[in-house]
DNA sequence: CGCTTGACTTAGACAGTGTCCATTGTAGGA
DNA sequence: TCCTACAATGGACACTGTCTAAGTCAAGCG
């Protein structure tokens, strides 16, 4: 089932009925869920599981590279399981919707050198905004 | 002087002494202050000037078109007066230091139509980021 | 000019998101 | 089974942003 968890087993986690709730919402159908939306879900499955541990836990994923953290508005961020396939984001601009999308090209090479000050640039993140089908 | 303050009064911006002092700090050598930020140098200059009317002004700017919110980490926004040539960002991982960039190529036409799911795109959003020089 | 009025400002309460810490619990190895 | 280092907990706290009710004032008008 959860390939996130298999590899967090493979470095050396500490397995606790906690990250094995956490790790099973992420990897559920619901991309893209806030860190209160993905501990509203634990709880559902581990009722006693605290807010600072979901926290935790989220932030815990992201720094091993398991997880993704994207903000797409200025609330809050989500967090994407998706992390081993490189990819943007589609956000609409009216409910909100997001969709995982992959850019041809190659986006680093947009930026001209003398565009670069001098900076080292390791990565490049795009958002694509519109209007869903939906809303349209 | 301030350009910005000039195009306000031309939409028939009641002109008061806290949204000039805003303009100014606006159109001073910091780019991209935080609305904190921008409170805490519009307060040298009118020290009665509160935390609402910044926020509630930066806000009605933004509504006008002629300051962008960017938010290149995920804390506060950030307030940009340069509206009126579109640029992207480059954000330094370490020190957090931002520059202006302008990438070459159609960042909008690197996503295929088989990539945009019946969404009418509207804008396209690109941060850059790496280390820069003094922090190297 | 001085009045009038509706737009603007203010202080502070409140909300959403995220962090921290002291305490308690427990996974997993000896 | 026992130990202990690592993890979870709950609640306080910090930061960012929003809202409201009351007071103030810019600017048009006589
Ligand atoms: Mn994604
Ligand atoms: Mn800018
Ligand atoms: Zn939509
Ligand atoms: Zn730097």
């Amino acid at each position: 089932m959860s390939d996130l968890l298999e590899r967090l087993r493979g470095r050396g986690w500490r397995m606790t009925a906690q990250r094995r709730v956490v790790a099973e919402v992420l990897d559920g159908d619901h991309m893209h869920l806030t860190a209160d939306e993905v501990h509203a879900r634990a709880v559902d499955k581990l009722p006693e599981i605290s807010r600072a541990t979901v926290y935790n836990t989220l932030g815990e994923m992201v720094s091993l590279g398991e997880v993704i953290e994207v903000s797409t508005d200025h609330r809050a961020k989500r967090y994407d399981p998706n992390a081993h396939r490189p990819h943007q984001h589609l956000v609409c601009a009216r409910c909100g919707a997001i969709r995982d999308v992959h850019p041809a090209g190659n986006l680093l090479g947009d930026l001209p050198d003398t565009e670069r000050f001098g900076f080292t640039i390791s990565d490049v993140e795009v958002t694509y905004r519109g209007i869903c089908p939906n809303c349209a």
